[in-house]
DNA sequence: CAATCTTGTGTGTTCGAACACAAATATAAT
DNA sequence: ATTATATTTGTGTTCGAACACACAAGATTG
């Protein structure tokens, strides 16, 4: 009922009226006890709530806890460069807590390089895996083996169906979807035709982008709006090919109030939107340094923060709450939506 | 340089040719070294970089260490509740540090109370304490006689100049008036006028209600916006009393597009302002169960989420990061200023 | 030159949990 | 009954830091 005070495994021998041995048997089921003294000890335990001494525990177990993290290089993009930030700041913090953290990095744009990476942890057999999936089949197929092999993982960034990672992090992706109409729908008196602009990656193999557009779309069904949403993909990243691009997909399109980008990459069209569709809004991802310089020079209006630094840094963290404090996590943490105008970007910035 | 592997007290004995009793000496100046020993072992501890383990040292040291938390009483207000809320789940998520927290409430309303509830605090020297000092001298007073005791303490929610508190939690208030401009920029067109709604309290006696005001009236300037930016005091919280307020202040008041609610009470006067001004934008405080109901039903536009619920878990988490582990800790924490909608208020909400 | 005091130094115990190993008891086989 | 074997239970050591205490060497006194 009440937490009770600190009681030790040598008074609950007491209380039991066994040693203190047979109480570490029984707290660990170790076997080799005896049902009477197994009843005794179980009706103990039962009684007050045991709860060990975390310092004793690790100052004994000495776990010098291996974590791997894998996960994609700093270099592929802003969005995963603070996700590295997250990790660093998590190792410092979790230090001296005893583990000891393995970054490996992979190319996000070649699963072959994700799997044997990943491959390469696994026979490492580390304590703990903190992961980016994001190659589907991939992901799924090594993450099997790490399950297989009793390595407990966490994900974050993209949620796989069908794996149980003992924590999966990210966020609702539908409902950013909606965040970014609402937003549109808040700024706009009249809403007129809308973009959504897939960047950089094909949409078919980004779940996360098709949920997104499935969360805008729903959102402006419920209010029955009959413009147009047109979305368009653009797999390039030069300046030119750009304008091109919305030349022959959007070329047609005139009143265009709002245009919701599905990712980080947000930067690379926002002027060639402003300067073509005037006075429309503009909504991407994350506060990377392409994109504050937007933010700041009003060619993008509003930023929703996936916020990789706490996704990542809440990983490490959840590692060390599951395997260094043994605690019980829950099996999916969902970041919040996080706004991010020009006013508010510095408050996400310091940490 | 390097972190270095663990090295123990009894390491560096042996490097520096001493007992590990002289090295305890040297680490804790306990004195009675000689200036030979001293230099050996000081020379050690400069090369490797000595962290003790804090796993031994917590379970040796037993600390039980006591806070304090004086905050107003839940009853009091959404927000004190929720700051109550982060002060729960801090107390369970630290539990097994050993440290034991004790929860004072005090009447937000009357400042005796704060006095009296702290000086009852001091006289328990506890080892550390979280304080929200609302009232601007007594808690100077009260607060320097803290510093006096040696006994170290953080403030959240209002911040006290001339204090050194190990940490102040907060927001930069100025910018959270800016933010509150902003959005309302953003969602007109055409600005109109504008109004902001200090609720039940003396604004004289807030700062951070008139720091608010600043920022929002700073924003309009530096955009030269001309219409009426007026300021309303709205001492009472009767349904009736405010739309006679509303009337006697702003009766001759056409074309208002934005209201900004400088607290959590936004509730009260957000379906007023929207039934008198046709789409305009009101912004308010703080996601409390009346506010969320105001966002839910279109009354409110935005919230800002001053975040009492994690104001309140840091803390917590900065004393023990402070007197449990001995880190040292930024003397000031800055949380960012979130933005709520109906669209993104679950992933505020879900913890 | 002993007796006493000062300072410096080393040793030993403690915290609570984990686990190895020894001791005690129970069960089986001869 | 007696040795052999399995099962259960108890004891002791370890982790690293903190601190009490005992002992050593040097300084001071009568």
């Amino acid at each position: 009922m009440e937490p009770k005070k600190n009681l030790t495994i040598k008074d609950i021998a007491k209380l039991a009226n066994v040693s203190p041995g047979t109480v570490d048997r029984v707290i660990h089921n170790r076997g080799k006890v005896s049902d009477k003294a197994l009843a005794k000890v179980s009706v103990v335990l039962e009684e007050i709530q045991y709860k060990p001494n975390v310092f004793a525990q690790s100052l004994k177990k000495q776990k010098s806890l291996s974590f791997s993290v894998l996960i994609p290089r700093k270099e592929d993009d802003g969005y995963w460069r603070t996700a590295h930030e997250g990790i660093t700041r998590a190792i410092e913090d979790f230090d001296h807590f005893g583990i000891d953290v393995k970054v490996t990095s992979f190319n996000s744009k070649l699963p072959a390089d994700f799997t044997s990476k990943a491959n390469e942890i696994l026979s490492e057999s580390p304590n703990g895996l903190l992961i980016t999936p994001i190659f589907l089949q991939e992901s799924l197929d090594i993450l099997k083996k790490f399950e297989n092999a009793g390595i407990p993982y966490v994900t974050f960034n993209t949620k796989i169906p069908d794996l149980n990672p003992s924590c999966a992090i990210g966020q609702n992706l539908k409902q950013s979807g909606r965040l970014a109409a609402n937003l549109i729908d808040h700024c706009c008196k009249q809403v007129g035709n809308l973009l959504i602009i897939h960047l950089d990656e094909n949409p078919g193999n980004a779940p996360h982008m098709i949920q997104k557009e499935h969360g805008f779309r729903e959102y402006f069904q419920s209010k029955n709006h009959h413009l147009e949403i047109k979305s368009i993909v653009i797999p390039h990243r030069e300046p030119a090919l750009i304008n091109d691009i919305l030349n022959k997909q959007a070329g047609d399109l005139r009143n265009v109030t709002g245009a919701f980008v599905t990712t980080a990459k947000v930067h690379l069209v926002a002027y060639p939107i402003k300067s073509r569709f005037n006075d429309c809004v503009v909504i991407g991802y994350d506060p990377t340094a392409n994109n504050i310089d937007g933010i700041k020079s009003g060619t993008i209006d509003f930023l929703i923060n996936q916020n990789p630094y706490m996704a990542a840094y809440e990983g490490i963290a959840k590692l060390t709450d599951l395997l260094v404090f043994g605690k019980n996590i829950d099996p999916e943490k969902l970041l919040p939506l996080d706004i991010i105008t020009s006013e508010n970007l510095d408050s996400y910035l310091l940490n």
